[in-house]
DNA sequence: TTAATAAATAAACATTGTTTAATAAATAAA
DNA sequence: TTTATTTATTAAACAATGTTTATTTATTAA
């Protein structure tokens, strides 16, 4: 009898509502915000129920954290049809940011905020990021073989790249760019963005 | 009689105390572990005793941010002798990633952590940010005007660099580099740095 | 010496994440 | 179907947090 097989996907059901209920509330209410006890209330279960499914909090999180880099890698492999490795490293970027200020939940559990680091240290799950990373990775070694970018040091290219869009990601999500208006932001953004394109690239 | 003036000191000490104790703590125990309780028992006062110098936590933590960039636009206007405004970019970029690396409880709070934006807008205090990236703009001001950097937009060239530099310094600071060697940290680390120099800089 | 002011404290409050012992529900065994 | 057992859920409590309030203590002014 499959009782065994349908109380497996129960509980992975309730899994499913609680990480999607705490991600809504993220969004609705910020992610410091948000309570245990709040996201109960809003499954109408009782705060101890969460304890069967999720050992703590930060296994919640570290739940979306996972979420949030299965979209962003599905939003790289979109361009595996890109033959140019240049234009597939540009449209990556673009991309890149595109999602760290459209999802910014999801940006920032996986990129910035604190607590997730230790969890991806204890769980060795990075396995998630590393995915995307050695996608990032690749393009760029491309980039060089093709004779695209002019130096050897893929690693360090790579890292460049990365640090590059997540800086800027960041400074904008962390609130450090709230002194500019909307628009000058998204103006430098682009600016920088072809400051960058225009100077790491060896025209062939 | 000089009773005003002595209480208005001791009242700045009693301040001081309390930011240097919890600049101390945060360092000893991580920034989140750090109570109110656990400092004001640290000074041997009550945890009420701190409200009379601080209308919250976040205003300790705004006093250590200030003090955090006070120390790093000391280090920019060390400084101020190079003539050579490419070679004044390059000692920046690495001085800054030093003190990030360094100093990464101020840095944390001063380009990272959530809070403290908020506080920075209530208080339009972001006064001691700006001073120092205005400090890096007209370098970089300098490097277009006498033909170094190839691009016209100061803005956006600025905001990359910044970007760039924030963005390794950001994902060392918060773990997302865990995963690798600190050694092989640090040589990626400076080959980025030659990468972004080599290219981004006209060779006049 | 007394009155007014300021500083510091102890105690309490509300909120957090989390644990535990008790209850209700669902399943398996008889 | 009835009983026993395992599982899911809850209510209540715990410890820690930031913060407020009423009270006491210390300091200053009269």
């Amino acid at each position: 009898m499959g009782t065994e097989e349908r109380k497996e996907r129960e509980k992975m059901e309730m899994r499913q509502l609680i990480v999607k209920t705490a991600l809504k509330l993220f969004a609705e209410n910020g992610i410091e915000n948000v309570s245990i006890r709040a996201i109960a209330e809003k499954i109408e279960y009782s705060p101890g129920a969460i304890y069967s499914y999720f050992k703590d909090k930060g296994e919640i999180i570290h739940a979306i954290h996972t979420e949030g880099f299965e979209k962003l890698y599905a939003l790289q492999r979109s361009l595996d049809g890109i033959k140019n490795p240049v234009d597939k490293l540009g449209q990556m970027g673009k991309l890149y940011i595109n999602f760290a200020l459209e999802n910014k939940d999801y940006y920032d559990l996986m990129f910035i905020a604190k607590g997730i680091a230790e969890k991806i240290n204890e769980k060795k799950e990075w396995d998630a990021g590393e995915r995307s990373y050695n996608y990032l990775r690749d393009t760029v070694n491309d980039c060089i073989e093709q004779g695209y970018i002019n130096d050897k040091n893929v690693d360090a290219v790579t890292f460049a790249i990365w640090g590059f869009v997540h800086g800027m990601a960041a400074l904008i999500i962390r609130g450090r760019c709230a002194m500019m208006p909307d628009e000058f932001i998204q103006q430098t953004l682009s600016g920088s963005f072809n400051f960058f394109k225009t100077h790491l690239i060896t025209n062939k």
